[in-house]
This record gives structure tokens, C-alpha cells and sequence, in this order.
RNA sequence: GCCGAAGUGGCGGAACAGGCAGACGCGCACGACUCAAAAUCGUGUUCCCUUUGGGAGUGUGGGUUCGAUUCCCACCUUCGGCACCA
């Protein structure tokens, strides 16, 4: 009779074993293949529901299996710590950052590993900790240093919920809101620090070195967003130059005026005095929308004439400056040249405005363009026309021959222009490592003395956002003294965008005590680059971009080494709540993971989690599925606890067909199981190990048991189950079927060929294309015999009745098709 | 508007590379065990036609092919990203 399985004790029981026995430890060892195992660290808030699992423990299952198969695997863990997020939630619960924060990693561990994952816990990281930090500031200072960081005063975009400065990677949205509180952003003009990641733009559109999903690949290359065109300078009436870039210098000649952004240097001084009050008041206009009208999309241009002109420098032609919003300062040069015939946007502006729309461009398979009748601009290209010295140049030249003519009239050159933004670190909150500079009146901005670091953020400090940051109301923190003069001179009181410290941590996980540098280079030669790396797609515009652009400057620095710093990506879907939205406490639809631990065990969670999703897609929570793992799970233990499973059979013996049978799906799902790992097609790992148990109970009750062919099941058995319920795999192997502890440093099996092979297969007989018999035959059978077979078949004589077959296909071991009429 | 991904039973999802659609599981129905229930085990479960046996069927409409969930074209829907980007 078998026992019942009990997940607590057994669960509980190996997971400290396994600590006591540091089995997932990793070390250098230059005899095995290393590989580095990474999954994106968790969050430190206090909002942990099971979608935290989704990424992890299937990533858990895949790295113990590559350790099986030969691999020195390296999984760490650790705990992103700092930022806006904690922050907020400790303001609304009345309690330090500091304090919420680390209660919150202190549950978390906990809760993390109640999960049975192969963590590195040993080469664990919090960003918060100021060994952490140090380093992130060195990075900070390096990155100042090379010129990489700089200081400068900018309409940056501001959440007033969150009372800080944003990236513009985390203003997300038609409404541009604030990626974590969802509040519209304003813009603001502040003083800020940024990170010179632009210079990286084009090396960050080569992805040929790594293998990364497609969609993440694509997304940064659209937000990067390179466009190749011409910079040419017009000039004011004055003699003020007014550069803009097109990505059209072929249509100059069609330009009938600029449009200047409403908040463009230049507005004021080529605005004549009589049109002064109109437009004033539509740039204040202008900027009370941006600012409080975010929502209000309306899509209909706007402008005013300014009442100045500009020379087009092609034709030094007199062509009227006017502004409107649909020129936005934050993108090109905040000016264009507008060309109605061929854009459409300066089209609807033309003809709201009555401006001239002057056809320069006639492609060659539409009629004759006529700038007043037309409909619509015309964007394609095509043969110039009314250009002065270029008309007459084709359309696959136009391009080139303007550039050519602009540069040699020293007017303008050939430029690329990115819609990528600097990365702007200055955060107004309190809960981030302090931006390691100081201020002196004297001699400037000065970066902390390296010696001087961390610098340690204050814990008596009114941390309450006021959209200053506490650290500048703090009594004393920010008074120091100049390193270079000695002199009276202020700390940086902003902190830096959490992004900065995700940056890195694959880095310091390397070596969490290293006190030399920001990572040991010993381990750093042997461990990176990461080679497997898992987590959301929401990251691909924001710490994906930002972490290879950190690779590329520190390698530019001589810190790391390698175009890239993680090799191979792969995205995770989202666990949703039951009601298919997603899991937040204000939703009430937080499925709480201990409850389910306690439940039904880790290893049905982890199995489930793998078996009921796609796990590139993720989808609803669902309480009843899971009964089927459970199932699963308890048919296993029944199968390798039930003592007459052990002994041969006294009753009946299996034929030899039967244990060959048995053989032969061991191997198969050998195979399947294998493949699915590499691709990360968790789903059928688990479908395919229930098959094999299913076939397993069917030679069982052949009399299979106690045969060489069945103890070689039950060996494949728990090794293939060893990564995805590492607990009952440990057990029956080790306490049950007595072999050596453990089954987690097991090699993975190896697939034998010739078993795989069937002897027969089952000849599908179409009919025209349809199904209309099966015939079961050896698999090396000859092409005129399967045919001949096919044809002697009685239900196929019925369908084909008496005709003459037009074509037989015969495809090897599949099928055959008679083609009748 | 632009770019990308995806549409398969009541549900989650299988189908390697153009060859048996619906593996595996949930749910449901019936049966066994039980005084009973739960658990477990067994059988069935795409839809339609009264059945033996047929017919239809992978978002819709076309196409290529002996053969299409799979390839091509057009369209619809859903999701994600970007968006007055010059």
C-alpha cells in the first residue's frame, strides 16, 4: 500500500539539507563550462503576490537543468531596494523606507525560499546597503570623469504625484504619465544630471552579438529611433541662423514657411510688434496645455504667424516664420521647414492657413500634381521639379543630389537625428544613493573623493515628498567642504534614478563582499558575460536599454569587457489576477503566496506554473487547474512508494513488446523533455512527463515491474522531474529508490537512439485528401508496398469505387493519398 | 495613423520542418468503491446529421498544393509598443 505524500515535511526537509550542504553554491572552476544564470531581480515593495514566482521558478527549473546537463551553473538572487516605489509605499504606511524596506526583504527571502530555486544565496545583493551603493556612486564618478555625466538645465518632465523628475523612457502613454503612478507629467525647467547614453545610440542598435527576443529588439530600436536627413541652416531677416533637420532635403524647394516650437529661443526675436500680444498669448497658451491639458488630444493644428520671415537658403526665397504646437522642442531642433505639398502634416497647416502649396516633387506614376487642387500632400518620391538647378533629377537620386548641393553651398550637410533621449538620473526623493558631488562656489561642481565613499544617506531626515528633496532640508547633511579649495561647499541633495543601481547588479552578484572594487576581476574573467537572462518585456525601453548602455560605457572605460553584458534574453508573460486583470491590492485580486505554499507545496505551484501557461504569454489565475499537477504529483508518489512497484511481479511477466514499449517512450519523452528545456517550452516538459507516467502505469499493470526496462524508467523518471519538483524528485531518489544524494548533481540522461525508433508506424490512407483509414505496417516498408497496402484497404476500394487512382503520394512513415478524378 | 504579436472545444493549451486537428490537463457527464460525501479509479466529452456511417470544422474571404492550424494575399478582432518625430 502506498502512503500519502506530504509536501510540507518533505519540502521543508530537503531545503534545508540542501542549505546545510550549500549544494547550489557556484565556484570558479576552470575545468567546467560556466554559465551564468540570470533572472531580473525583484522589487522591494511590499506588494508581493504569486506573479512574483512566474519568472522564477520555471527559470529555476531550466538552470538546474543545464546543471545537470554539465554546466557550472551560477543563479543568484538579490533585491532591488531603492526608489520611488518603497519610498511611497513606506510614506503611506507611516514608516521609514529604510525600515519597510529591509522588513520587506526579510519576508521575502523567506517567502522566495519557501520556492526550493537553486539560488546562489551566498552571492546575494540589496542596492540599498551602502557597500551596495559605494560602488554605485564610483559608477557615478567614472562615468563624470569620461564626460559621460553632465549637468544641465532642461525642460525635464516632472510628476507632481511622485514630486520628482522622470526619464523619458518612464513617461509612458498618449497621456505621458508617470510609469509607476500613472499621474500625467508637467514639464519643468530644473537643473538635472544626465547620462550621455545617446552617444551609444547607433552602437545600440546593433543587436548581432546577442540573441534576444524580437519584440525587445524592435522596441528599443523604435524608441532609439534613428532617422538619416539633412541639417540645413535658414536664416532670419536678421541674420539669426535657424537650423532644422528634414529627412526630405530633396523637397527644399517646396518649402513655403517655418514653424518654429512655441517654446524656440527664437520666438521673441523674430516676432514683429504689432503681432507681439497674439503671439505671446498663444505661447502661454501653449504651455498651459502641455502642462494641464495633457489629456485633451486634439489632433487639429494650431499656430500663429509671427509676423518674420526667413531665406531659404536654396532659392533665398522670403518665407514667413510662424509657430505652433505641433513642433515640439524636444525633438530635431525645435524648427522645421514646411513643405505642404509632400508632408501632411504642414499640408493641414497650409491649407488652414492659407499658405502657399508649391508641388517640388512629381512621382512618375500619378498624374500631375497641382499644389492648389491637391487633396492630400504626396510623401513618395520622385522626380524633381520646380528646383531650380536640381528639376529634372529622378526620384532613387533626389535624396543624394540635395545633400550634395546643400554642403557644397556650405547651407547645411548630411545628418542623423535620434529620437532618444540623455538619460536623466536627478531624483527630488530621498530613498536612492546620494549623486556623489559637491558644490563649491568656487571651483565648481567636484565629485566626492573616492576614498570619501559611500556617501551615506541620513536616516534622521524628513523623507516626505515635498517636490524638494529631503536631503536638502536636512539641518546638516548637505554642508562639507570643497575637495580641491577646502572651502565652504554644498552636497548634491538629489539622489539617482533606481535605474542606476539595476544597471549593474549582475556585476556586484559576482562578488556581493568584494571591498576592492565594484566586482572581483577573477570573477568577473570566469562568470560574465550573462548568458541566460529572464524577465519582463515591460523593462525592453528602460533597464534593458539602460544596462547595455552602461555595459558599453564601462567597457569604454576599461571596467568591463565584450560588446554586450547578457547574452541571451527571454521574456516571461504576466500572471493576471481571476478576473484576468492584473494582480494589485487595490483590485483585491492578489493571489498570496504563502497561502498557496502551504497549500499545496512549492513543487505543485512551480509544476503548475510551468504546465497551465504558455509562458511567453502568462494569463489568468485559475484555483481549480492546479488540481491537476497536484494529481499528478500524488500518481507519482503513489507509482514510486507502492512497495509491489519494487519487487518483480510474481503474478505476470511483461512481454518483451511491452517493455520495449516502455523503452521507447522513456527515451522519446527523453527527447521531448530535453528539447523543450532549450526552448523554453515549459508547458510540455510537464505534459509530456505526465504522458510517460500514464504509459508507466500501463506497464505496471503489463507486469513491467522489477524489469531492468522499469528501474531504467524510474532512473530517466526522477532525473527529467529533478528541475521542475526538485523536492519529491530528491526524495523518492534518494530515500525511496536508496541511489546516491543527490539527484540535483546527477547528469542528465542520455537518449538512446535506437530505442526511440518505432518498428512500426501507422500509415494514415487518404482519399482525396481525407482521412478514411489507418493501417498499422513496418516502418521499412517499401514505397510500391505502402501503396499496394493502401490500395487493398476495403473502406478505401469504397471510396474510391472502382476509379482509376489519378496519383498516389506516398510520404515515409506518414501516409499515403490517393488522388481519384 | 505607424510598427509588432496573436486568434484552435466550455476553459488552459498541444500539433518538431506543409501530412491523423484537439496531445496533456481543468471542467462536465455517467459508472465503480462508500450508509453517504470527499478522495481515488474507470468510461465518455469539437459541432451537426436519428444510427451503422457520414458531413463540417483551427477569426473571415480568397489563393498555392495531392494535402494548409502551418505558406501567400486581403480583411476583421484582441493585445503590446510608438505617436503631430519633421
Amino acid at each position: 500500500m502506498s502512503e500519502n505524500y506530504n509536501h510540507a515535511t518533505i519540502e521543508n526537509k530537503w531545503q534545508r539539507k540542501w542549505e546545510a550542504d550549500k549544494l547550489y553554491q557556484a565556484k570558479i572552476d576552470p575545468q567546467r563550462k560556466k554559465l551564468y544564470f540570470l533572472t531580473m531581480l525583484p522589487y522591494t515593495s511590499g506588494d508581493l503576490h504569486f506573479g512574483h514566482w512566474y519568472p522564477m521558478a520555471p527559470s529555476d527549473a531550466r538552470a538546474r537543468y543545464l546543471r545537470m546537463c554539465g554546466y557550472n551553473v551560477m543563479f543568484p538572487i538579490g533585491f532591488d531596494a531603492f526608489g520611488l516605489p518603497g519610498e511611497n509605499a513606506a510614506i503611506q504606511r507611516g514608516i521609514h523606507p529604510k525600515k519597510w524596506t529591509y522588513a520587506n526583504i526579510k519576508n521575502m527571502r523567506r517567502q522566495l525560499r519557501s520556492m526550493g530555486a537553486m539560488w546562489d544565496w551566498s552571492r546575494e545583493a540589496i542596492s540599498s546597503d551602502p557597500e551596495y551603493y559605494r560602488w554605485t556612486q564610483w559608477f557615478f564618478e567614472k562615468l563624470y570623469e569620461h564626460g559621460l555625466a553632465y549637468r544641465k538645465k532642461a525642460p525635464v518632465d516632472w510628476c507632481p504625484q511622485c514630486n520628482t523628475t522622470l526619464a523619458r523612457e518612464q513617461v509612458w502613454g498618449e497621456d505621458r504619465h508617470c510609469e509607476r503612478c500613472k499621474t500625467p507629467v508637467i514639464k519643468k525647467d530644473l537643473e538635472q544630471w544626465f547620462f550621455r547614453i545617446t552617444n551609444y545610440a547607433d552602437e545600440l542598435l546593433d543587436f548581432s552579438t546577442i540573441d534576444w527576443p524580437e519584440k525587445v529588439m524592435t522596441m528599443q530600436t523604435n524608441w532609439i529611433k534613428r532617422s538619416e536627413g539633412a541639417s540645413v541652416i535658414f536664416k532670419t531677416e536678421q541674420g539669426d541662423p535657424m537650423e532644422v533637420f528634414t529627412t526630405r532635403p530633396d523637397t527644399l524647394w517646396g518649402a513655403t514657411f517655418m514653424v518654429l516650437a512655441p517654446e524656440h529661443p527664437l520666438v521673441a526675436k523674430v516676432t514683429t510688434t504689432d503681432r507681439k500680444v497674439e503671439v505671446e498669448a498663444y505661447v502661454s497658451e501653449a504651455v498651459r496645455k502641455t502642462e494641464i491639458e495633457r489629456e485633451a488630444v486634439d489632433k487639429e493644428k494650431t499656430g500663429i504667424f509671427t509676423g518674420g520671415y526667413a531665406i531659404n537658403p536654396v532659392n533665398h526665397e522670403r518665407i514667413p516664420i510662424w509657430i505652433a504646437d505641433y513642433v515640439v522642442m524636444t525633438y530635431g531642433t525645435g524648427a522645421i521647414m514646411g513643405v505642404p505639398a509632400h508632408d501632411q502634416r504642414d499640408f493641414e497647416f497650409a491649407r488652414k492657413y492659407g499658405l502657399e502649396v508649391r508641388v517640388v516633387i512629381q512621382p512618375e506614376d500619378i498624374p500631375p500634381l497641382d499644389g492648389v487642387t491637391m487633396p492630400n500632400a504626396v510623401p513618395a518620391y520622385g522626380t524633381m521639379v520646380n528646383s531650380g538647378p536640381l528639376t529634372g533629377t529622378p526620384g532613387d537620386q533626389a535624396f543624394q543630389a540635395a545633400v550634395k548641393f546643400i554642403e557644397e553651398k556650405g547651407i547645411g550637410e548630411f545628418a542623423v537625428n535620434y529620437r532618444l533621449r540623455d538619460w536623466l538620473i536627478s531624483r527630488q526623493r530621498y530613498w536612492g544613493a546620494p549623486i556623489p558631488m559637491i558644490n563649491c562656489e568656487v571651483c565648481g561642481w567636484k565629485p566626492v573623493p573616492e576614498d570619501q565613499l559611500p556617501v551615506e544617506l541620513p536616516e534622521d531626515v524628513e523623507w516626505k515628498p515635498t517636490g524638494e528633496s529631503p536631503l536638502k532640508l536636512h539641518p546638516t547633511w548637505k554642508y562639507t567642504t570643497c575637495p580641491e579649495c577646502g572651502g565652504a561647499a554644498e552636497r548634491e541633495t538629489d539622489t539617482m534614478d533606481t535605474f542606476m543601481c539595476s544597471s549593474w547588479y549582475h556585476l556586484r552578484y559576482l562578488s556581493p563582499q568584494y571591498a576592492e572594487g565594484p566586482f572581483d576581476p577573477k570573477e568577473y574573467d570566469y562568470w560574465m558575460p550573462v548568458d541566460v537572462y529572464t524577465g519582463g518585456v515591460e523593462h525592453a525601453n528602460m533597464h534593458l536599454i539602460y544596462t547595455r548602455f552602461f555595459h558599453k560605457a564601462c567597457r569604454d572605460m576599461g571596467i568591463v569587457k565584450g560588446p554586450e553584458p547578457m547574452l541571451q534574453l527571454r521574456n516571461q508573460g504576466v500572471i493576471l489576477g481571476e478576473d484576468g486583470e492584473k494582480m494589485s491590492k487595490s483590485r483585491g485580486n492578489v493571489v498570496a503566496p504563502d497561502l498557496l505554499v502551504d497549500q499545496y507545496g512549492a513543487d505543485a505551484l512551480r509544476t503548475h506554473l510551468m504546465f497551465a501557461f504558455r509562458w511567453s504569454d502568462g494569463g489568468p489565475w485559475n484555483d481549480e487547474n492546479i488540481q491537476g499537477v497536484v494529481r499528478w504529483l500524488n500518481r507519482i508518489w503513489a507509482l514510486f512508494t507502492d512497495s509491489s512497484t519494487l519487487l518483480p511481479s510474481a503474478q505476470k511477466k511483461a512481454s518483451l513488446g511491452v517493455l520495449c514499449d516502455l523503452r521507447r517512450k522513456v527515451h522519446q519523452t527523453l527527447k521531448q523533455v530535453s528539447h523543450d528545456f532549450e526552448n523554453f517550452e515549459f508547458n510540455t516538459i510537464i505534459s509530456g512527463l505526465m504522458e510517460l507516467l500514464n504509459e508507466m502505469y500501463v506497464a505496471r499493470e503489463s507486469g513491467a515491474v522489477g524489469t531492468p526496462e522499469w528501474q531504467e524508467a524510474q532512473d530517466i523518471y526522477l532525473r527529467m522531474l529533478a528541475p521542475v519538483a526538485p523536492h519529491i524528485a530528491e526524495e523518492l531518489w534518494t530515500e525511496r529508490l536508496r541511489k546516491p544524494y543527490s539527484v540535483h548533481t546527477q547528469p542528465w540522461p542520455k537518449v538512446d537512439k535506437e530505442a526511440v525508433a518505432e518498428e512500426q508506424v501507422t500509415l494514415v490512407i487518404q482519399v482525396n485528401g481525407k482521412v478514411r483509414d489507418r493501417i498499422t505496417v513496418s516502418v521499412n516498408i517499401r514505397e510500391d508496398e505502402a501503396k499496394a497496402v493502401a490500395l487493398a484497404s476495403e473502406t478505401v476500394q469504397r471510396f474510391i469505387q472502382g476509379k482509376q487512382p489519378r496519383n498516389v503520394v506516398y510520404v515515409p512513415g506518414r501516409l499515403v493519398n490517393i488522388v481519384v478524378e
